[in-house]
DNA sequence: TTGAAAGCGCTAACAG
DNA sequence: CTGTTAGCGCTTTCAA
């Protein structure tokens, strides 16, 4: 019984059957070197290897040569609707360019990254693209210092160069409070995400610094953080929102530092009997599939997270050619999409 | 420059430091042979690779066994909700038994189903899990014949002897039709998934079963098929039932394919007026996230997407170890949850 | 219990 | 233009 991938013809097959070398055979089917071997060989070569279906062995090429031709791709939580899209642009783009991804889920926990990425990084990956940052992530400062090309995408790390993609977060934030205060909200609040993550960060900074800029005053008791990006973080800050103030202090709009923390919203103001937008108007970032379906459906940022994956990836590519040798930052447009949950106050 | 060991230590590099042979480095430390070591020699090896950082090319390991340890996990598309539970899931087992995942799209083109699984086959993945298959697909009943394990989940190939984890279609649907029967409705409609697929034939299947059990009459054309899992072909069809009945011969209920239909299908009675559930009650099928934030909130059947691909995954496992030569096929079941999109018929 | 040696399939110098 | 040669890092006989 063969071993279980004891399978496929060999350089060695192919070269005794068309009576060359092994070494000629390699050269005639290698592009690069295709130019070093007599066109006629290069084609009894070429039908040999078809007939035989010879498919080229990866890992005795890699062990040789040690590229894998793989790039993993980490994200925090390949089941939140945000990451996908990245990959599937990132992956779109490197399949194209002969590449292979792996794909590792680190469940937001900054120990399984490590681990996913030691596990990448014994997989003998070429590089990776990293969805999963934290501010503070030593994991990655760390792992930027190694001889393997390291791209962030969506999130960045504090005080490391290491070349970057993501939304732009100040400009969203900033379309979103515009909206708010030229539909006439003065007491706008902002359920931040997790400071600990540069888009919480990022979009926190924002949510004050366009205030500001639009000559209202930011109210402390109205901008909480949300524990996490998620429905269940979003609501119980929502309802800490409502508890701290009364009808004269409550705020008549919010912008949540993402979707999820949006729809958390929505639940609190339907158990407390608030509505939308016609009591409170609420504000989301990121565009997730479906929250065009909400009720109401909900206004929000759009941020093109398959551009930020495929830019990442075409990072990751001139790095691996040696082409590109700066720490590029790409900081990539979005855009305010209008819909329900946003009216004047009243 | 290069932080000592970024290169990576090799086998050798532990022998020389302990001053053993390289194969006597390889036993120490590979758990299934470390039993004919000098237990001494064993801990000298251990301390020495761990201070060298060594770490095995799998590689070198795969050239040599013949075994990539790694496994690849084909989807029809990532960005549908529902297939990154199902990796999830399935990662998750492989995971722990230390064999990595490749996650292959292919846009619901068999085409592009065929170049993944070639180019998988080419990365010498030791298994395939599928989830992407269709009911005619040649391809897959192909690879089913090489000596490749291969399982698949959520769908499955017509007349094909492979394994296979889905959730209980047949009783799912049973669920749904009951559950509308059960309020009274007796004009119960079906927008059933692509007929190419297993699971939109099997709902279809059993959507007409079901209506003979409750003593229903099935109306031709209250049943139309779906183009695709999408919301636009969801939309479509409701549209199209809609068009063609009239105030006495109207649906008050309609059983969905899937999720996304019943979403398309919200869609075409809000633009028609149509209230639901006064006027039509809704199910749809997989619980896919936050159909519980729409309006209202969607009544559907809840399909286990984690266990699928952790089941897919056991199988895979058994498989790759020989443990297990049958041909299992195992249906989970499925769960009604009862939302705000079912009601009585007025 | 350990060493020696033979490759796994491929690439890349170096000859010819 | 093509053959030869020497490994990449590891596992696994076969001896000792």
């Amino acid at each position: 019984m063969r071993p279980p991938g004891a399978r496929g013809a060999t350089l060695k097959d192919v070269a005794d059957r068309v009576g060359v070398h092994p070494g000629t055979v390699s050269r005639a089917l290698n592009p690069a070197t295709q130019g070093m071997v007599n066109p006629d060989t290069v084609r009894k070569v070429q039908r040999a290897a078809k007939e035989l279906a010879y498919r080229p062995n990866p890992m005795a090429r890699g062990l040789k040569t040690s590229r894998s031709m793989t790039v993993g791709i980490i994200v925090p939580d390949i089941t939140n609707p945000l990451f996908p899209p990245i990959v599937k642009g990132a992956e779109a783009v490197l399949t194209e360019a002969g590449y292979t991804c792996l794909i590792g889920n680190t469940d937001n926990d900054i120990h399984r990254e490590r681990d996913v990425l030691e596990a990448f990084i014994g997989r003998q990956v070429d590089g990776l693209i990293v969805a999963s940052a934290q501010l503070e992530d030593e994991v990655l400062r760390h792992a930027a210092d190694g001889d393997r090309p390291l791209v962030l995408v969506n999130r960045r790390v504090e005080g490391a160069r290491i070349p970057l993609v993501v939304g732009d977060d100040a400009g969203g934030m900033e379309m979103a409070v515009r909206h708010l205060a030229e539909l006439g909200h003065t007491r706008i609040a902002h359920l931040a995400g997790p400071q600990f993550l540069s888009t919480g960060r990022a979009r926190a900074r924002a949510f004050r610094q366009s205030m500001h800029e639009f000559g209202l005053t930011v109210d402390p008791s109205l901008v909480l953080e949300c524990a996490t990006y998620s429905v269940e973080a979003g609501a119980a800050a929502a309802a800490a929102l409502f508890e701290a103030t009364d009808a004269a202090s409550a705020p008549t709009a919010i912008a949540c530092g993402n979707d999820q923390i949006a729809i958390g919203t929505y639940d609190v103001m339907r158990e407390r009997g608030l509505r939308c937008p016609e009591d409170v108007s609420v504000v989301g970032y990121n565009d997730m599939p479906y929250v065009d379906k909400l009720a109401p459906p909900l206004t929000t940022i759009r941020v093109p997270h398959p551009l930020l994956g495929a830019e990442a990836a075409r990072i990751m590519l001139r790095l691996l050619t040696g082409e590109d040798t700066a720490t590029s930052v790409i900081s990539l447009p979005v855009e305010l999409v209008v819909r329900g949950s946003t009216a004047p106050p009243r």
